[in-house]
DNA sequence: TTGGATAATTAGGTGCGCCTAATTAAGTTA
DNA sequence: TAACTTAATTAGGCGCACCTAATTATCCAA
């Protein structure tokens, strides 16, 4: 009767069996491996464990209940789901099968603290009057004007430039740091790190991602690194090259 | 040289080994044992076995580094950790260390397409100016005044009406759905569900995180349920029974 | 009522990521 | 350079979460 931690596996099992149960009124081994896309044999396996320790209900061959400490620690594991889900779903504009299963990541991994942080930011975005409603809309607007390439509106200081939008490279390439380059190599922005002073500083020379540059001079804690864009020479201290990651040819 | 997906743990060793070149030149078992927080022969197996598939230049008793193909891994699983750092520090008020662990978690286990989505929500959040800035503040500011114990405030709506802020259970509790009740048995709200129109309906009504209730007539799809709190009789169809999360004392 | 289908379980095995204990190599210092 | 110390590796094991193949229960329909 221990209260060992469930695993992820565990718990895993847990709410599928307590959404069977909603559903259907009763779990059984087949429909569990099914969700869970295992084997029965694993499923037999998971639920003898899990029994052991009094979160469910089992013994062969009968139907699987979850005990009262099993339902409730389904419930705990599910209870932030859905509010998940809506974030996920509602803000960023991540696609339905896409968001369920990152939900289930979301709720597994992270610190309750900051899942908690999470359905706040998502409350007070969707409802709360005291921020304009329409933060979420202008955000989906912008995600869409942006979508499949990198975009950068005169009007924004520096919005979504950024980040791993499909690139259309037709080559092998590898991703590095511009502060890794030596002198003369080719390279194509990918993205900026986040830190505004520098991001900012960096777009504003021009180099945005999906730029393609020539490495003229690379420098050191002392000297700038200066690169070529369309014709401008850019230069650019350590601290910019080292967030600048950029797409080279592959090497070999 | 096949070039199989790397397991979480293989990721770390990558990210550690990385990290460790960059500060100190050299990557030694004994630290990345203690990074790592496992011993040093569970080191030394994952070196190899990352060698023999070309992410590390190993061999026994010397120092281990990236090759090219290790380097490139190492680096993009870096590469998004800062902006999701920040964003779990900057927007969303986590502290340090857990943003740090949590951050980490994230870029393991989200989608790309989802990751990509964090970072651009940051960028807008912190950089549009089609955008109000003042919402990540106003954003924090809510949360400062909520901090501790639910939190509405008059001109909101709904805003904060959440979610599991430090309980101030003195006795053992469970968590189920209020609809699981049966008639006569009292209970605290923990939480609503993120569907905003049932949502509003049930704060409105005066049920509120934190409120304690007493059954008075449980319901079904066609009868509603009735609780009472504060000395109002509330109604509430079957939608809204099963979205609110109520704590109950342990029932043996 | 008795096959035959279907569901569930047992038996036995795999890979991964970790461990401890024992051993070997390398560095340091008297 | 011999004697220690410390770092790293090998050997051998463990638990978890899976798997396939073989077996056994259960259910249903002719």
């Amino acid at each position: 009767m221990k209260n060992r931690i469930l695993s992820e596996s565990q718990q895993d099992y847990l709410k599928i069996v307590l959404d069977l149960i909603n559903e259907k009124k009763v779990a059984r081994t087949k429909e569990i491996a099914h969700r869970k896309g295992v084997s029965m044999p694993s499923v037999t396996e998971a639920m003898q464990k899990l029994s052991q320790e009094d979160y469910v209900q089992y013994s062969a061959r009968e139907f699987i209940e979850l005990t009262p400490k099993g339902e409730e620690a389904a419930h705990r594991l599910t209870s932030k789901y859905a509010f998940l889900k809506h974030f996920l779903v509602d803000v960023l504009g991540i696609k339905d099968e896409i968001a369920d299963k990152d939900a289930c990541k979301l709720e597994h991994h992270l610190d309750k603290y900051t899942l908690d942080r999470f359905i706040l930011l998502y409350q007070f975005l969707t409802e709360c009057q005291k921020n304009d409603k329409r933060t979420i809309n202008l955000f989906r607007e912008c995600i869409d004007a942006a979508e499949g390439d990198y975009y950068r509106d005169p009007a924004c200081k520096s919005c979504f430039v950024s980040s791993n939008f499909p690139h259309r490279d037709s080559k092998k390439t590898v991703h590095t740091l511009l502060s890794k380059l030596k002198r003369g190599q080719k390279g194509r922005v990918i993205m900026l790190g986040p830190e505004a002073g520098i991001r900012h500083s960096i777009i504003d020379k021009g180099l945005l991602p999906g730029s393609e540059f020539h490495v003229e001079e690379i420098g050191d804690a002392s000297r700038p690194f200066v690169v070529q864009t369309d014709g401008c020479l850019i230069k650019l201290d350590e601290a910019a090259a080292k967030m600048i990651e950029v797409a080279i040819e592959q090497p070999e």
